[in-house]
DNA sequence: GCAAGGATATCG
DNA sequence: GATATCCTTGCA
């Protein structure tokens, strides 16, 4: 498990800080809700609106492990590839289904781009209520030991242009040792 | 190191 | 309306 802090329109890394636009405008609601956006063109990521109405935050969730549907993560993965490669290279597709089909359970969602991939998301689940115990798409309590597991504090990623001190404030958490979590402090 | 890829915020 | 940028990924 991973996840990063966005607190507030003075944090230069947030989405919110240009004021409230129609991308983020969840941000600014009631908290509890997901706020899925598009980054690069390609990727969906998924975030976690944090704060009471009318104060701008999420919590962005950058790698989670799997531990039901992995097939389906890895089928949908493939199939994603296809339509994907269709109309450039054949064979580059049949590398990609390959490399996908090798890949452990544990990086099928190891980066924010994957956690959007991996629970078929797009910027329409924008909104959806995480904490109703009907939705689809839910935060449910932990049933297992994470909640003894040491957690990093570490400054947050790709937000080289926020300046000080947003660019250090340790506000991306990670589970130690965790294989699932994405670029430093994965487990070896 | 860099290309892929599309929405978005900002500027003319 | 054009364009630089973007909370990324996986391969050269």
């Amino acid at each position: 498990m991973e996840v990063e802090a966005y607190i507030g329109q003075d944090d230069r890394a947030s989405h919110a800080r240009f004021g409230e636009t129609a991308r983020n405008r969840v941000m600014f609601g009631p908290p509890g809700r997901a706020y899925v956006y598009l980054v690069y063109g390609m990727y969906d990521c998924l975030n976690v609106v944090t704060e009471p109405e009318g104060w701008p935050a999420a919590l962005l969730i950058r790698a989670v492990e799997p531990v039901e549907g992995i097939d389906a993560m890895r089928l949908d993965r493939i199939a994603r590839a296809r339509t994907r490669h269709r109309a450039r290279c054949l064979d580059r597709h049949a590398t990609e289904a390959e490399r996908v089909r090798r890949l452990p359970a544990a990086r099928l969602a190891s980066g924010p781009g994957l956690v959007g991939a991996a629970f078929g998301l797009d910027t329409r689940w924008t909104g959806i209520d995480l904490c109703d115990p009907l939705s689809p798409l839910r935060l449910e309590r932990a049933s297992d030991g994470d909640a003894a597991t040491t957690v990093l504090a570490t400054p947050r990623i790709g937000i080289d242009g926020a300046g000080e001190p947003w660019t250090s404030v340790p506000w991306r958490l990670s589970l130690a040792g965790n294989p699932s979590v994405s670029g430093p402090f994965r487990a070896r």
